[in-house]
RNA sequence: GUUGCAGGCCGCGCUAUCGUGGUUCCGGCCUUGCCGGAGCCAAGGAAAGUCCGGACAGCACAGAGCAGCGCACCACCUAACGGGUGGGUCUUCCGGAAACACCGGAAGAACAGAGAGUGCCACAGAAAAUAACCGCCCCUCCAGUCUCAAUGCGGCUGGCGGAGCAAGGGUGAAAACGGGAGGUAAGAGCUCCCGGGGUCAGCCUGCAAAGGCUGGCUCGGGCAAACCUUGCGCGCUGAAAUGCCAAAUAGGCCCUGCUAUCUGUUCCUCAGGAACAGUCAUGGGCUGCUCGUUCAUGGCCCGGUACGUUCCGGCUUAUGCGGAGCCAUCCGGGCGGCAGGGCGGGUAGGCAGAUAGAUCCCGGCAGCGAUGCCGGGACCAGAUAAAUGAUAGCGAUCCGCCACCGGCGGAUACAGAAUCCGGCUUACAGGCCUGCAGCUGCU
RNA sequence: GGCCCCGUAGUACAAUGGAUAGUACAUGAGUCUCCGGAACUCAGGAUCCGCGUUCGAUUCGCGGCGGGGUCA
C-alpha cells in the first residue's frame, strides 16, 4: 500500500481543554524558532492506532502583526508536517505510543520552505530521542 | 504625444504532482460515524480600521418633561445614515487691461444662532468693547507777551476748571460701514451722491434654501471644533445575543427488589451479644453464554407474637391452667445501606441562528442625477484552535544591467471571511478608461 | 468578536488656548582633586503623525499609527 500524505481532521488537536493542558501540564522543548509542548502517553483509544498524534500548530502575533504572514508560516508547518509525518507515526505504533503535542514557530522572520522542513525534520528526531529515554 | 490634477475601473494567468474545507452521488465497514472514489464550489476591493447606519435576537416599555448623546443651508434618494445626488450661499485662485463691484471658469467649506445670556481675546497699543489717553473745538478765569501813553477790546502763547466732539494717532490677527461732497465752533451717516452689509414689508421666480425689483428702518469686532441657546433625532444590550438536543460523574425527587440462615473457633457484664473464617442470597466485573473466580452489601429502631424462661395466683392426678414480665431466627412497620429503573435541572459536547440576499449580471423605461420600476438570466465561501494551500515548470507585466535581434538578474502590491448588509475612512506594485489644464508636433 | 483608556527630553512626571514647553534623575563639558567619587557651574536634548478650527494648538475637532487594559 502506498504512503498517502494526508492531514485529515482527526490528526489535528482540536479540543481547547487539552490545549489548555498541554500549556499547563505538559512539557516542552525547543528548537530555534520551533517551540514544541508535548504530552506523550500509552494507547488507550482504539482510533490512536490509525492516527497515533494530534498535532496544532501556532504563530503568536507578536512579531507577525499581519494575519497573512501568520497563516502562511502555519500553511508551512503544516505542509512540512504532513510529508514528514509518516515516520513518526510508525515509530509510535511500535512502541503503543499516543501523543498530543503543539508546535510554535517563535522566530522574527519569514522562513523558507526548506528552513521549516529542516527544523520540523530535527523537531520529529528530538521527539524519539525523548521516547527512548 | 507628454506632464499634472480630478473621477471611475481592473488588481497576475496556465499546467503538473501532493494536499485542505464544504456539498451531491456511489461503494465499503457492525449501527452513530469513519474510510475510499467521482463531480461541483471555495477570500477582498479594501475581507482591514470598527467610524456611522440598519437587519436579526433578548430584555424593558402608560403619557409627558428633565438629564445625556448625536446631527445642523435647502430639496431629493434610501430600510436607514453623520452616506449619496442636485441646487443655493460663502471663501480662495485664474481669466476678462481693471481697486470695490460685475461676468465666466476651477477648487473647497462641521454652512443654525454672537441684535438671548455668561465668558475669553496674550504681546503691542490711547483703547480689545456700556470707548476716550493724547488730541480737536468753544466758554469762564488767571498769567505772560504784541499793538498802545495806559486800561479795555483784539491777536498769540501757556495754565486751572466747565461743556462739546470723535476727524488724526508709531500698534495689532482684529480698531467702531468705504470713497467724495456739503455742513459745523470743531465734528459726526448729521445730510446728500456712489458703493457695501443687516433687517422688515410688498411684488415676481422657485417645492424650498435663495435670487431679483421697490420701499421703510438700520450700520459698535472676533471666538459657539468656549459654556451655551434653538430645532430635529435617539430605549438598553449584543451572535460570546438567543432557542433546542444532551454523555459521563456528583447531588435532588419518585418507584421496585434485597437487607438471610447455619456451622466452627475465640472473647465478654453467658438471657443474649461481639470479632474472624466458611456457607447462602442479591448485584456488579473478568468474555456474548455456562462454570469458575473476584469485589460490594447483608446495619439499626419500633410494635406484636410463638417457643422458651422468670414471677404471682389458686386449683389439681398431672412439668396442666390463668395472669404479668423478658425475648426472637416469626409477623408488620420505619430509618439507613446496596442494586436496578424512571423524572427534572444542568456541565462537556452538539445542532439551529448561519449564508438566496435592501444579492449579482444583461436589457428596457422614468428621472439632470443619486436612485427606482419592469423583463430575462445566474447561484456566488460557510470554517469553528478555525479550510481556501505547498512545490516545480511555462507564460504575462514592470524594473535594472549588458546593450544588435536578444540575453541575464530581480520584482508582481496592500492584504485573509468569523452573523449578515448599506456607507465612510485608511493601505496599495502595476495597468486601463473618461474629463479638465499646461507644453509640444502635424494637417 | 466587542468595549474602554493613554501617547511630552534617554527615564519618571508637570504645563487656563498666549514665553524661549518646566522639574528631577540620566548624558556631555568645565571648576575643585595627585586621580576618581561627591559637590558646584554650564550645555545639549522632547509635544506620536497628518489635516482642520483659531490671530495663535501640548491643550479643541477629525483621520491614521502605536501602547495598555477589560469582557467568556
Amino acid at each position: 500500500m502506498p504512503v498517502r500524505y494526508t492531514f485529515k481532521k482527526a490528526e489535528r488537536l482540536k479540543k481547547r481543554r487539552l490545549i489548555e493542558q498541554l500549556f499547563a501540564q505538559g512539557r516542552s522543548f525547543s528548537h530555534p524558532p520551533l517551540r514544541v509542548y508535548y504530552s506523550i502517553h500509552p494507547v488507550t483509544d482504539q482510533h490512536h492506532v490509525a492516527y497515533p498524534a494530534q498535532v496544532a500548530f501556532a504563530v503568536p502575533g507578536k512579531y507577525f502583526r499581519k494575519a497573512t504572514q501568520r497563516n502562511r508560516i502555519k500553511r508551512l508547518l503544516r505542509e512540512a508536517y504532513r510529508l514528514q509525518k509518516h515516520e513518526l507515526y510508525d515509530y509510535l505504533r511500535q512502541q503503543g505510543m499516543a501523543l498530543h503535542w503543539m508546535i510554535i514557530y517563535q522566530g522574527k522572520e519569514m522562513p523558507t520552505f526548506e528552513e521549516i522542513q529542516q527544523k520540523m525534520q530535527a523537531v520529529m528526531l528530538r521527539m524519539r530521542q525523548i521516547q527512548e529515554k
